[in-house]
DNA sequence: TATCCATTTTGATTCAGATCAATCAAAGCG
DNA sequence: CGCTTTGATTGATCTGAATCAAAATGGATA
């Protein structure tokens, strides 16, 4: 339970109502769905472990890496508007979640506040998230955008207690390009470039932050340059 | 009240209420402000009348217009994650807001599942629609942008019982170009472009749509075409 | 180990949109 | 009523990323 994202600053016995609630464990393979577009949403899901993606798919076969997702993260909550999920959610690696029926929970947040409010929290973050993206894919050119990129991977990993400067990626180029708004080739056309600037070293999924500074730097200052 | 975007499926009492907590009126001026960033978060706003637009803004001075927002829309629920407002919300034509305090609203969605339920409803909508525009601006031509953008506010003008061919954009080519992620030279080329192609008549900021068919063909059709 | 398939890298070329620049129209103002 | 400012359109040119193509690498499997 602990681990949960939303216990956050609940008592004992709030905790144990909301143990009550998050009932079963789902495990899904590399490549498995945790859940499909079109398909009914009943439940929220809490990374437990793992890594995650989701993709948004259109009418008309675009399709778009949304989100990478890892411990601790909550999904699903695209999903709420229209009691139907708009997105798939595909495991990249092993993974852990656990199942939180949405209505129960609605439920229990009636009566532990702290909960409800952090529910609203989680949710309010997201759309800072999108608008994040929204940001990159707007106004940013390819190189920054893979800066930003794995800036944020880094810090992602840093809170949960791995390197910030050493990683393995769990995705492909296609979709970090996918991510991003970019083509694959560009994605590997601006690692070998961040490689030869010796910020980073790239070694096909192994990713080594050579010098982080630069690497911020090269998030935010197309303005400068110019 | 009733026109609020709250109120769906509230009874009378419940109604009553909800309006005791929606205490004040505000107007905004064309070109004032109704939240600035950084600045502190007390309310969500639904707009009553007006037309507003929401721009983010990084440390960088980058800067994003994040959306375009109209009557029974609610502004300010980015804010809620971190209780600092996280994007200016301007008028872009003297508009009316009504001031919800939030705290009010998480303390009598207790009471009123429904109420509660709409909420959590309103702010997945807002998550999807931000992927739709994540979508738009990962895969998306100069175009095909524009002619989402123009049937986005087609579709909501036809909501609010207005024309859904024939409006006044309250928004400039810079500002829809932000939005799009282009520049305003483009969008004006757009706009010339589907204007030649009888799609669309454009006089400044008044559109006529003389096509709807085509202009969702123009759309969704990139991987067809291709 | 050899084979196959997916993934990644790199190069050459093309193209959509950015940039630079000029013109024009409408609105605000002394 | 000119004058200035702001916004919009259009043209010419440049550039970053897409596209097309080929080779290299890696991992999975027989």
């Amino acid at each position: 339970m602990r681990e949960l994202c939303l216990p956050v600053g609940l008592n004992e016995q709030e905790i144990q109502i909301l143990g009550d609630v998050v009932s079963s464990k789902r495990k899904i393979q590399r490549g498995g769905y945790l859940h499909r577009t079109g398909t009914k949403f009943q439940s929220l899901f809490a990374i437990r472990s793992g890594f995650l993606k989701t993709c948004a798919l259109e009418e008309d076969g675009r399709q778009q890496v949304t989100g990478f997702h890892m411990t601790g993260e909550l999904l699903g909550l695209d999903a709420i508007s229209t009691d139907i999920h708009t997105c798939d959610a595909i495991a990249l690696e092993d993974s852990e979640v656990c199942e939180i029926p949405f209505a129960k929970l609605e439920e229990i947040s009636r009566t532990i506040p702290s909960l409800m409010r952090h529910f609203h929290k989680i949710m309010s973050r997201e759309i800072v998230r999108d608008h994040g993206v929204m940001l990159l894919l707007g106004s940013m050119k390819a190189e920054e955008r893979l800066a930003s990129f794995l800036l944020n991977l880094s810090r992602r990993f840093l809170i949960r207690g791995y390197s910030e400067t050493e990683f393995n990626l769990r995705m492909t180029r296609e979709e970090i390009g996918s991510y991003l708004g970019l083509k694959l080739e560009t994605v590997s056309r601006a690692f070998s470039k961040l490689q030869d600037e010796d910020i980073i070293a790239v070694d096909n999924k192994h990713i080594q932050i050579n010098d982080l500074a630069r690497l911020k730097m090269k998030m935010g200052n197309s303005s400068c340059v110019t």
